[in-house]
DNA sequence: GGGTAATAGTTGTTTTTGTAACTAACAACG
DNA sequence: CGTTGTTAGTTACAAAAACAACTATTACCC
């Protein structure tokens, strides 16, 4: 198991942002998971309806880049615990506008306290500048694509 | 569509993380999937056998923090395209040592051209600084889990 | 208007992943 | 030795994701 080649995976970005993201999802995952047991798009679609408020499937996956598919289904589920609500609009009636209930809105104040606690967690061995910092290059990277 | 919480999805970090490691990968994806139809573990298989030689599926599934079953997969599926070949190791029957085939050092030395020129090309934007900064960053994050 | 194309969302099918149970080989301890 | 436990790797089954085809509604445009 020598070094027969310099290449450093570690370093290859595509592959470093992959263990980090992995590693940092799996932390938040099981919070949200065993708590309300739900899915990746699940928490998205309510985080998004939870900061945006009323939106279509559409604008969620417009900007959180969602396959409809996905969005679709984790609507339905969160329709079937009871987290929101649609009713078609009028002006375009293929569309439906989502919004959370009550019960919605609870479970998104929740989580979103236990998502500021977990990534406060996550920097807390960054100074805040290296954390600024780091956001920025994602967001830079996040956007290009 | 009012903003009507002040929580930045955008800067949580697990999101960030995500949304940046989904776009960095897409992009690497399109090439050895479409030139070498392979998959994501099947690629990282393959840059470990490449980098560090010999090793058995239980290593790279430790280095790489890949469960033992996706290496199985990985294993069978580069051991049909030829690119690898596995021997039972004398002093334990159990393992089996793997090691690339001549095609498959082929692959992986054309999978890493291409890797380098992705890397530079996502950098891009930042300064070697930021670069730097970044990838010790992201290092950190991977780190801890 | 009437036909064609485009859009919002759903459903069905195929791939891929995750999880758990399994086989084969070795280790440890009486 | 022999029984019990552990490890390497595979296989079978369940969950989730990706992809394609579908329905319903609206937009375009001759």
């Amino acid at each position: 198991m020598a070094q027969k080649d310099d290449f450093d995976l570690q370093l290859f970005l595509p592959y470093l942002l992959a263990q980090a993201a992995e590693a940092a999802s799996a932390g938040f995952q099981r919070l949200y998971k065993q708590r309300y047991g739900m899915l990746r798009t699940e928490w998205r679609v309510l985080f998004h309806l939870g900061i945006y408020g009323e939106m279509t499937a559409r604008d969620i996956g417009a900007r959180a880049g969602l396959h409809k598919t996905k969005i679709s289904r984790a609507v339905a589920a969160l329709e079937t615990k009871r987290l929101l609500t649609r009713s078609r609009k009028t002006e375009d009636r293929r569309q439906e506008s989502l919004s959370l209930t009550p019960a919605g809105r609870a479970v998104y104040r929740d989580l979103r306290e236990i998502a500021e606690g977990y990534d406060a967690r996550l920097v807390a061995g960054l100074s805040a500048e290296e954390a600024a910092t780091l956001r920025r290059l994602l967001q830079s990277l996040a956007g290009q694509s």
